[in-house]
DNA sequence: CTACAATCGGGACGGTCATCCCGGTTGCCG
DNA sequence: CGGCAACCGGGATGACCGTCCCGATTGTAG
C-alpha cells in the first residue's frame, strides 16, 4: 500500500504542475514546479520519471473532458454545427492554457498519439464530424483534417486572445461549403 | 580595406546558414553552421556576434523581396486582391522556408520591428492594404492585422504543406465581407 | 620578400536544464 | 512503541549551446 505522503506528494505535484503549464507553458523548469509544490526534484522525478510523463498526465485529464464533451456534441446536434461547437471548443480551451496551445502547436508532443492510446481521441472525433459534415453537403469537400488543425493552430496563435470569436466567425465562413 | 578571404567567409557562412535555417529552422546550433561552413565558430562569431545577428541579416533579404513585391501588388490590383495575393505570398514564402515559418510564429523574433527598423516592413503593407479593403468593403471590417497574422501563423503550421491552397481558399472566403 | 595586423580555428567558459543518486527521514505495520 | 522499508530532498552529473578568447595563420601593403 502505497504512503499517505507519497500520495499527497504526486497530487500536488499534479495539481501545481497544471496550473504552471496552464499559465506559463511548458518550458518551466521542472525544479520550479517541485520548489514550488513544496517538494524536492527527486519527487517530482520519482511520481514522473520524465517531463513529458508529467505533462502527458495532465494532457489526458484535458482530453478526457474534451472527448466527452464531443460525444455530446455529436448526440445532440447535425455534424457541422458539432463539428463547429468542438472546434470552438478545442480553441477555446487552448486559448486559456498555454501549454495545452504549445502542445498543439506541435512542439514535440504528439497530442494525436497520446490521446488515442489513452481513449481520448479528440483528433478522431473532429475528423468523423467533419467527414460526416462533408458528405451532408455543409462543409466543403475538400477539406482535410490536415487544414482543420493548421486552422486551429492558427487561433492559438492569437497572442491577445482578444479576438477569439471573430476568427472563429471567419473560419466557419470558409469551411462552409 | 577587408581582407579577401573575410569577405569570403562571411559570404559562405551566409548563405549556408540562409539554406540550413530554411530546411532544419532556428534551432541548429551556431558551431553546426560553422562546421557545414567549412570554418570555425569564432570566423561566425566574428562577422555576426549573435545568432540572432546572423537570422537577422537572412532575415532582411527576405524581407525585401517581400516588400518589394508587396508594392508592385498595390499598384497594380485593388487593394483587396492585392492583399490576398500578398498574404498568399508570404504564407508560399515561410511554407519552404522553416526558419521563417518559426520567426513568424513568434519563437523570440519579432519580425515586425525587425522589418520596420530596416524599411522592410511587410506587416505595415499588409495592414494597409487590409484597410483600404475594409474601406472598400470587399473585407469584413470587423478584422485586425492580429487576426490577420494568427491566420498566417495557421498556414505555416500546416505541416505537409501539401494543401496550402485549399488553406488559402477557406480563409479567403472566410475574410471577404 | 618581409613583417605586421587582420583574421582564423576551435577549445574554454558559463548558463540552463532534465535526470539520477544517496544519505537522511518518516509513515506504518505489528 | 520500535524498526524497517518506502519515501523524501536537493545536490551531483552530464548534455547542450551561445559566446568569448587567444595562440596560430595568412593576406597584403610597401
Amino acid at each position: 500500500m502505497a504512503r499517505a505522503d507519497a500520495v499527497r506528494n504526486r497530487a500536488k505535484v499534479l495539481e501545481v504542475a497544471a496550473q504552471i503549464f496552464a499559465t506559463e507553458g511548458l518550458s518551466v523548469p521542472v525544479h520550479e514546479i517541485a520548489r514550488r509544490a513544496g517538494v524536492g526534484t527527486g519527487t517530482v522525478s520519482r511520481h514522473f520519471p520524465t517531463k513529458e510523463d508529467l505533462f502527458t498526465a495532465i494532457l489526458l485529464d484535458r482530453m478526457a473532458g474534451l472527448t466527452r464533451s464531443a460525444d455530446e456534441l455529436a448526440k445532440r446536434y447535425d455534424p457541422a454545427t458539432a463539428f463547429f461547437e468542438l472546434f470552438a471548443m478545442v480553441v477555446r480551451e487552448g486559448a486559456h492554457h498555454l501549454g495545452l496551445a504549445e502542445a498543439l502547436a506541435g512542439n514535440g508532443y504528439d497530442m494525436d498519439t497520446i490521446g488515442a492510446e489513452a481513449g481520448f481521441d479528440v483528433a478522431g472525433r473532429l475528423h468523423t464530424l467533419l467527414i460526416m459534415a462533408q458528405q451532408a453537403g455543409t462543409i466543403r469537400p475538400e477539406i482535410g483534417i490536415g487544414d482543420v488543425k493548421a486552422l486551429m493552430k492558427g487561433c492559438l496563435a492569437d497572442e491577445a486572445n482578444k479576438n477569439l470569436d471573430t476568427l472563429l466567425v471567419v473560419i466557419t465562413a470558409g469551411l462552409r461549403a
